[in-house]
DNA sequence: CGACCTTTGTCAAAGTTTGCACAAAGAATC
DNA sequence: GATTCTTTGTGCAAACTTTGACAAAGGTCG
């Protein structure tokens, strides 16, 4: 089954459901359902199996899933069984953050260097390990390492030529957190974060 | 037409717009389309057409848009003709970087305090003019100045409590850097934002 | 073992969202 | 001022997504 085109808005879903079993585990449970998932997440539980149902069957009736078994296989699906060099542009606050963040490790990614223009910046050690670069070797180094993916936390306005240097030099996959949209050719995904958007979705509902 | 309820999703992408006209701002353009709006998004032009219908009659046939006028009326839509206060739980990396951030003033909000539970920071500026209070008089605090929004960026363990406490005391929409779903009954308002959920979107289709 | 309970995977129906296509309105050009 | 070009707002159909319902499978318990 899980070659047929699958739905984006599946896709999508299934990092959500990821984190929900790897939650699960630190409570030490072993067995869930979709049932209990959909509760956790305000999904139904149809719409679990439904997704799930795209991949395969991953469950045993009368019981539910077993957490570490769909884990291992969402792991697979979302190809997060091994780990993902990134490559971070941008070293201010965000960052910084970023860069700093424990929580990727854990779920298939690894910032492998981190850029800036700054010269007050570059050659700083940002992280244990980490040592800022001159992003005017960014296309050099990429084509040297081969990364494919990206996290772009620079200002709106370096935002677009961050990721053409990005694409032009290989990078298939760019997590920009620059409050525009960027504008890619097809075959270059992009997901945008950005937390003013957020904020507004949720102000139009606070009359 | 503003009363009849308006589909999620065409809410959540009436910010996106709002972005990119203040794009168009920057390069000193005065009138858009559709057609443009939607190149540059990745949207049809249609869709946008069709998700401004919910709320009035914006452009002019032959023209387009008045870019400064479909702002104001998005702003109004949206609720951001004014300032709103935010409250912000945890100073950590993260925390730091939302208490600097410089984008939120042009869109609307304002971080009006920080928390934080650890002894360490509470009491230190954490930027000009805000100084990191304890997070056990959040309830109080809360319930003293009445805000209604707030943006979490505390560890997973310990987003559930403090989501729970900021509803207990009156906060109706929040913002979550946690990754972990939280769970909120109706009437409540969350959005999650969660890197590791967009990079595995991301790496799904890397194969 | 048999009766009963739980839960999956899936089908079809219902509901939602998108996009086409076009009339109407306005601007530009000759 | 007539023709042509542009662009909106919208009705309708197509495409997509979600949900309800249930047979089948498996577990529990007396």
């Amino acid at each position: 089954m899980e070659d047929k085109q699958v739905p984006d808005i599946v896709v999508g879903r299934l990092p959500i459901y990821l984190r929900a079993l790897t939650f699960l585990k630190t409570e030490h449970r072993e067995i869930t359902s979709s049932q209990e998932l959909g509760d956790r997440l305000g999904i139904s539980s149809a719409q679990i199996r439904k997704d799930l149902s795209h991949f395969g069957e991953f469950g045993k009736q009368g019981t539910g899933y077993d957490i570490r078994h769909l884990e291992t296989n969402l792991k697979r699906i979302l190809h997060v069984d091994r780990m993902w060099d990134v490559v971070l542009i941008g070293a201010g606050d965000l960052g910084q953050a970023l860069a700093n963040y424990r929580g990727f490790a854990g779920r298939g990614f690894h910032i492998s260097a981190v850029f800036d223009k700054s010269t007050e910046k570059i050659g700083r050690e940002i992280v244990e390990g980490l040592v800022v670069e001159d992003v005017a070797a960014l296309s050099e180094r990429i084509k040297e390492v081969g990364w494919q993916m990206a996290i772009i936390a620079v200002p709106a306005e370096e935002a677009q030529a961050v990721a053409n240097t990005l694409m032009e030099a290989g990078v298939k996959a760019i997590l920009s957190y620059a409050p525009i949209s960027l504008m890619v050719p097809s075959g270059i995904r992009v997901e945008h974060i950005d937390p003013a958007v957020h904020l507004q979705h949720l102000t139009y509902y606070l009359g």
